[in-house]
DNA sequence: CCAAGGTCTGGACGGTCGTCAAGAGTCTCT
DNA sequence: AGAGACTCTTGACGACCGTCCAGACCTTGG
């Protein structure tokens, strides 16, 4: 009886806490939204409770204050920024399919989710300002520097090469290459995502040495 | 006697346009530290104002808005973001020269100007969500383009090779490393400038083919 | 069916923001 | 010396911010 009691409790317990967790889930959406639209300098409580089907003041029921909220923001943004080429990865036969495809796939996410990577470096910019997300930016930084790694990794085992630079090295130039390539999309430059289609093989194949 | 009149007045009137400008390049300076200290997100003209000499009503005075003054901002800020690599560019004899110099510059001034570095690309971001700073940060951007081909192209000439890339793939190239970097540094790595300077010559010797 | 607790609303608070204007202070020219 | 233009301070304004709270609403267990 105790036993059958405390595993309903459990169970409640679970679900109500699965129901809290659920709602801050859906309540980060909503911000992230607004995040990618307006930008962290715009973005206000309000502006996210009217993004969402609440009022402001159920932010404060879910979220202590403004910091753990987008904390939070910044946390669930690991699993979407954190695009997984990995797919790709394991699919590839040849160097020359895994830079074809790779190539592509980048360019299709700079034309599909740019709000979305304007937000990243933002965010990611703004973590040298406030120590707050510091240390969650840090590892989002990782894993993506350990995401395009993997791509690197794989492409030098086909093209019977190995890696010429640093992992932090390689990431860091397809990054830049990226983050430029964005900033020309953003300002209407219609052939961005194409051009760096075509210059994402010649940094890949610049990254390992034969 | 009109035409000494009209001289004297046009010095006067000359002198006074100067000292206007001059006025508004001073409390721009103030600005951008105080921008380089706190991000664009949570400068106000208050906190501009305290730290100048002035009083924040006189931004009124010689600014029209925020958006005048950060504007203005952003235009005084090209002299100084557009760090001029052309002395070493001028002075090196050989390519190895050259790679080592521009390396330890580029080392040099993330440990020295890192709070700028994080303003620009703050606004560079920032000019991402706010159309109305776009123009001239793209025209920054195209400068410092401009300025790393200088280097590339001079790199290039000595090595007796040519240029491998577009020269807007080597900005972006050289601009991810040290965003990275400068990442890391603010970060509290103590290497990572270090790993810049170490790291450039070989990006380098990959942007240009023999 | 009712008490209890979880959920949500809407308004109020103190504070800061950008902006503005009235007036004091300063300089310049006649 | 005094008028007039330029420069700067100070305080106020409405708007918006993050935060908090009293109470309505809703679900659920007994």
């Amino acid at each position: 009886m105790t036993e059958a009691k405390e595993r309903a409790r459990d169970r409640i317990s679970r679900r109500q806490v699965d129901k809290f967790a659920d709602r801050r889930a859906q309540l980060a959406v909503s911000a992230l939204r607004t995040l990618a639209e307006l930008g962290y300098a715009r973005t206000s409580l309000r502006e996210i409770a009217q993004n969402s089907e609440f009022s402001h003041g159920v932010l404060h029921y879910y979220f202590a204050d403004k910091v753990d909220l987008l904390t939070h923001c910044v946390r669930q943004f690991e699993e979407v920024c954190v695009t997984r080429y990995d797919e790709i990865v394991a699919r590839a036969r040849t160097a020359a399919e895994l830079e074809r495809d790779f190539a592509a796939a980048m360019a299709a996410t700079l034309r599909a989710d740019a709000k979305m990577h304007r937000l990243w470096y933002d965010l990611r910019n703004q973590s040298l300002f406030e120590e707050s997300f510091r240390a969650d930016v840090l590892e989002i930084d990782r894993r993506r520097e350990e995401m395009i790694h993997h791509v690197v990794a794989r492409y030098a085992e086909l093209a019977a090469a190995s890696a010429a630079v640093p992992q932090a090295v390689a990431y860091a130039l397809l990054d830049g290459l990226f983050q430029q390539a964005l900033l020309r999309h953003l300002a209407g430059e219609e052939a961005a995502a194409a051009e760096l289609e075509r210059a994402v093989p010649a940094v890949l194949a610049r990254v390992v040495a034969v």
